[in-house]
DNA sequence: ATCATAAATAACTATTTAGTTATTTCAAGA
DNA sequence: TCTTGAAATAACTAAATAGTTATTTATGAT
């Protein structure tokens, strides 16, 4: 079959299963209620190799993080935008942020605590900064694309509008709980969801397209 | 002078400090990673009057989270936003949300704490519902009547507006810390506070107005 | 004045927890 | 097949922590 023989002794394996049961415990309870004997039983390992390879709790987390935030990165960067039409490439990246945060809550959990803890796991971290330049970079790309083919407003601050993609997707998500509540809904229906993603879609069109460009999608 | 005289036994005040210091606590390190003791000794109390007045930390946290919500919805509803025009109204609301979270950065951490623990300490809350009622009746009011004036556009739903006016204010401020390392950007000058604010509010218009409203914005 | 009651405090306890020490087990090279 | 070093495990420790008990102190009603 094509599963490697199980070997008793595999440090890379071992290590991958320890970052894997603490991104699982840092996502459901956050760094200061994460355990690490709970890290070490999830990993079927135990605490004295989450030392050994890891150092302390902190620093696996610092790591877990920067995994999960290059995961991300990662797969924005595959939707090669810069080969889309600049209309279909902002909805396609309207629509990855909403999938990536739908199908990987861990991902808000693990950012939401970090800013709780004001970034200082990640703060000199080289490997974030270069994981986001070339994002930035795209983003700023994609807008200049649309503005000369004349269909994005001009003048648009590629910071702002990252942001704002990423805001309208992230905060429904992880202030669904509370919101269930505020607004006595479930928000996590097929409809809830589907209605969500079809108004984030439209929202940033109306932000980022020029009039002429709006008005032509509503009069096809 | 004008301070009554220090009482040494007054029950009513020693619990107000204690939710003070709780607040403080809970915000800067959530729920899981807030202390007990350190609550104590920021109220200047013990922990015998904290678990005599509130039961456990938890339920501590329970109503250190309803008045947080209640103090926001109040604020929310001394905007008088029924007696004002509705482009101004809707202004003022995305003006309202920004301040709010700005000025009062633990209602952002507090929120995010419950919601990392799904909500279980407001889902049966009584206060936070009655609250929440009276504030989306507000939002469907002003909508309405943007319409009816010929100003907003027609169907939009109350709720989406509502969380997106919200998003976009509170993931910019809750994940500053982050975003400064991703975007390379001191995100909290008061040059780069300003123009999110005046992107949310410009953001906000193009979502809910119609185009000849927009439209008639542009040109004075 | 005094007495019952609630407020306040400090000292304590049983657990939990991050981190360590001591020991055993395996696998690869000589 | 023997040796050696790394991988793995379990048992331990010191500190921290939520919650409690025992006791003292002030206050307001009688």
């Amino acid at each position: 079959m094509a599963t490697s023989p199980k070997k008793f002794r595999d440090p890379d394996e071992t290590q991958r299963r320890i970052m894997a049961a603490a991104k699982v415990e840092f996502a459901k309870n956050g760094l200061g209620g994460a355990r690490v004997d709970v890290i070490a039983a999830r990993a079927k390992s135990n605490k004295r190799m989450m030392y050994h390879y890891f150092g302390n709790k902190e620093k696996l987390f610092q790591l877990v993080l920067e995994d999960a935030y290059g995961a991300f990165r990662e797969a924005e960067a595959a939707l090669a935008l810069d080969s889309e039409e600049p209309m279909t490439a902002l909805r396609k990246l309207v629509n990855f942020n909403w999938a990536y945060f739908l199908t990987n809550p861990e991902f808000i959990t693990l950012v939401n605590s970090e800013n709780l803890h004001r970034a200082r796991h990640i703060k000199n971290s080289k490997r974030i900064e270069d994981m986001s330049r070339p994002f930035v970079g795209r983003m700023s790309q994609l807008l200049q694309r649309g503005v000369e083919a004349g269909l994005f407003r001009k003048n648009l601050d590629a910071v702002q509008v990252s942001i704002t993609i990423a805001s309208v997707a992230y905060y429904y998500l992880t202030n669904r709980f509370t919101a269930a509540i505020v607004f006595e809904r479930d928000m996590m229906t097929e409809t809830a969801l589907r209605a969500r993603l079809d108004f984030n879609t439209d929202s940033i069109l109306r932000i980022v397209c020029t009039p002429e460009t709006l008005r032509k999608l509503e009069t096809p």
